[in-house]
DNA sequence: TCATGCATGTAAGAGGTTACATGATTCG
DNA sequence: CGAATCATGTAACCTCTTACATGCATGA
């Protein structure tokens, strides 16, 4: 009947088998537990519960405050979720467009290409920090849930593999100034 | 006057700064050196191309065998790329299907995920392998933009994560087979 | 009471994917 | 001569982003 779900719809199809969520929740949900490898905006969110309430996936429960509103899972949800989830997942994708700027760095002056770099530098250090630390708590909870911390794992290592790449280029690509401030961490 | 451009439309200006490109040309371009962190489809590449030659940003050749269309850049296209590619770029984006399969994998049988996990493993070791390849090649030649080594060597630092990504899985996630052969490379 | 944050949603457009349709050339 | 590969393009659809529009609740 239905065709496949969507892999946004599926997400949060997974979110709401822990319990009712609103549009909102559900985009905090998504942005703390998937958001470091699959992003969703508030539109989509709601463009996809109402989708999945029209065909009976999901179902909108009373107005709350602020016009919450609720959403929980329908039987037919989880089976549609359920089908979803044993799928073989596709391949990723990664869109990086410092590395298209990079790529065409030729035609860039070195001071331009540099700054680019160095502001992005600084953007995946915070990230990292802020994985370790969620990291650090969640080792301390002993009823995490494995796949979470593999999840989690997984932002690691692409943070630090990021930033060992960014420490790795070679200073004619415009990170370094001058010959004698070769190492300096973030050059203007 | 015109907008600017998107990135996909940046990238083939870029390439056609070398030389005139037909379509094909530069879907094989793009992929063999933007494709491990921008993607592009056939399709895109021919709307993008009759895009920018109605406004002015390239020019079509003419036909020569097999109905091969070369597309040169104006000068209004090098100005164009030019305005693009000092804009600061924009975060990256990662989709990564089996990092869902896995955030939501305690739905799933531990030997189901297992055999995602596995084939993704292959495809991620077939690619190291690759771009090593590509590496040893551009490391031998003298002449070589050192942008587009920058680029692969990011391809392979990530590559590299993830490969140890996985081999750190637990066996719990349904990684490993009985307690015995928890380091078998594939496990099934 | 006023700013901030919570909360829902729509509309329009851009970007990206998949399937379809067609034909020329080269090589074995 | 037939298969594989080169080559161009369109159409339909889906997905994603951005901007707009609205209003309630909380706390300073």
């Amino acid at each position: 009947m239905g065709h496949t779900l969507n892999a946004t719809a599926g997400s949060l199809l997974g979110f709401l088998h822990d319990r009712p969520m609103t549009g909102w929740d559900l985009v905090a949900a998504a942005q703390q537990r998937i958001g470091e490898f699959w992003s969703l905006t508030r539109s989509q969110v709601y463009r996809e519960l109402a989708r999945m309430a029209d065909a009976g996936l999901v179902e909108a429960g009373q107005r709350g405050t602020r016009d919450k509103r609720p959403y929980q899972i329908t039987d037919q949800g989880r089976e549609a979720f359920a089908d979803w989830i044993r799928q073989p997942p596709a391949a990723e994708t990664i869109r990086f467009p410092l590395l298209l700027t990079i790529a065409f760095g030729r035609h860039l002056p070195p001071p331009t290409l540099a700054g680019h770099i160095a502001r992005h530098r600084i953007v995946h250090a915070d990230r990292l920090t802020a994985y370790q630390q969620q990291r650090r708590q969640l080792g301390d909870t002993a009823d995490t849930d494995p796949h979470a911390v593999a999840t989690l794992d997984f932002g690691i290592a692409y943070e630090r593999a990021v930033l060992d790449w960014f420490n790795d280029l070679p200073p004619d690509l415009g990170t370094g100034g001058s010959p004698g401030d070769r190492r300096s961490p973030y050059p203007r």
